[in-house]
DNA sequence: ACACTTAGTGTATCAAAAACACGTAAAGGA
DNA sequence: TCCTTTACGTGTTTTTGATACACTAAGTGT
């Protein structure tokens, strides 16, 4: 369905940097373009914003279509417009980046893509187009904003342990952490639900488990309080 | 010059909260609309993207030929992507802000404008679409942006004295400041270069007159240090 | 010279961050 | 069954940084 324009404008997509975490690493999922250009080439999953749909939604649409996931955490990163990042054109790419527990969501390719494969953050091949620079963005916003905001949790399971949630802190922000003072910390906050249950199949001592307080933390957050890791 | 285009697509605009600190006051800049749609209302200055030159650009060309000011402190701030946000059709703007120290600047209006003039951040009038909602997320990043990035100073002329400063922070963060402590403060971080010159034409003592030292806070800003209010 | 206005300066108290080590529970193998 | 292994769970002290607070100095105008 071609269109004609009074003026030229350029073209515009969306791309989504999509984390995950791993036993002892953090993650970023990718996609093997099948399509020129950069056909072969790893990138960032995204594609065109089609007009009349916010670009929020494409956001969601492309990371629906792309990878299968949904309901996870999706917040706006960056919006790239150097003129000369795609080949092509002039086209202008609003960038997400989104939060997910990589253990149960099956990933399956698509059909612009040839497959799809998890990466470490610290080890990804070269990307099409400018998604490198997208990518370090990405990782620097989620590194700084974990610290003030209980994004985390989207990360882990719905039910973790204390132990998991520290892990996470550390290989996000690339830094040990005392583990009484980390405790002490993150339960004076009361945003944590101590569960009745306690981790299953391990071989050692069972660690108790714990749930994340959504409700909890808007009505504090509402009064004034601030989640500061 | 009509286009065509294989698929239709959003059209792209950029759009400046420019922000300036009277006396005792935060001022934004804002057009009152020349041409439809919102004929006659105020709205933040800003304008179409053209193909080839990058957002972060149009965004300069647009601050300039609507205003004047340039080599001004402009960051991008979110891109607002609803599709009903522009009643003629989807159009996705991406929005910066400015920072500039309001005197000194005369401020010219535009082809497309009828007049510009500066309002109190607490007190403006109803605006052109979704501007009121950037302005408001423009207003909470500089007042979260401004407690760990040295940007304050954009909004002083190059010479100031240190009660000046300390205004300009309790003016954004609306809330007072302890004299003593500030000085404290700012002085221990050593970005500041004191100057062999004081204020002139005031009634009483005049103040020390200092200025930002910004080569000295990258280069502590490389060695980990973080500038923090 | 006196009144008025803002500049400039130090210390004591309080709160939060950092550093730090060992007994306990559960599973697995000898 | 007992010994080994592994991670769990817990308090106190020290250090650091944040907060609270009041007077003298300098310059202007009357």
């Amino acid at each position: 369905m071609p269109v004609k324009y009074k003026y030229p404008r350029p073209a515009l997509t969306v791309d989504c940097v999509i984390f995950g975490l791993d036993d002892d690493e953090l993650k970023v999922l990718l996609i093997e373009r099948g399509i020129e250009p950069f056909e072969g080439k790893w990138a960032i999953p995204g594609g065109f914003v089609v007009p009349g749909e916010s670009v929020d939604a494409a956001a969601r649409r492309e990371l629906l279509e792309e990878t299968g996931l949904k309901n996870v955490f999706l917040e706006q990163l960056y919006t790239f417009g150097d003129p000369d990042r795609d080949p092509r054109e002039h086209v202008v790419s609003v960038a997400y980046y989104a939060l997910t527990n990589l253990a149960g969501h099956e990933i399956k390719a698509d059909t612009d893509a040839r497959s799809a494969a998890w990466f470490s953050v610290h080890d990804v091949p070269e990307l099409a187009f400018d998604h490198d620079k997208i990518l370090e963005m990405a990782l620097r916003r989620l590194q700084g904003k974990v610290r003030y905001q209980p994004i985390g949790f989207e990360l882990l399971p719905p039910k973790f342990t204390l132990t998991q949630l520290q892990k996470l802190y550390e290989i996000i922000l690339e830094k040990p952490i005392d583990k009484r003072n980390f405790r002490k910390k993150i339960l004076s906050m009361e945003v944590l639900i101590e569960l009745d249950e306690i981790q299953q199949g391990v071989a050692h001592r069972a660690a108790r488990l714990y749930s994340f307080n959504e409700k909890e933390y808007r009505q504090k957050e509402k009064k004034g309080f601030s989640f500061e890791l």
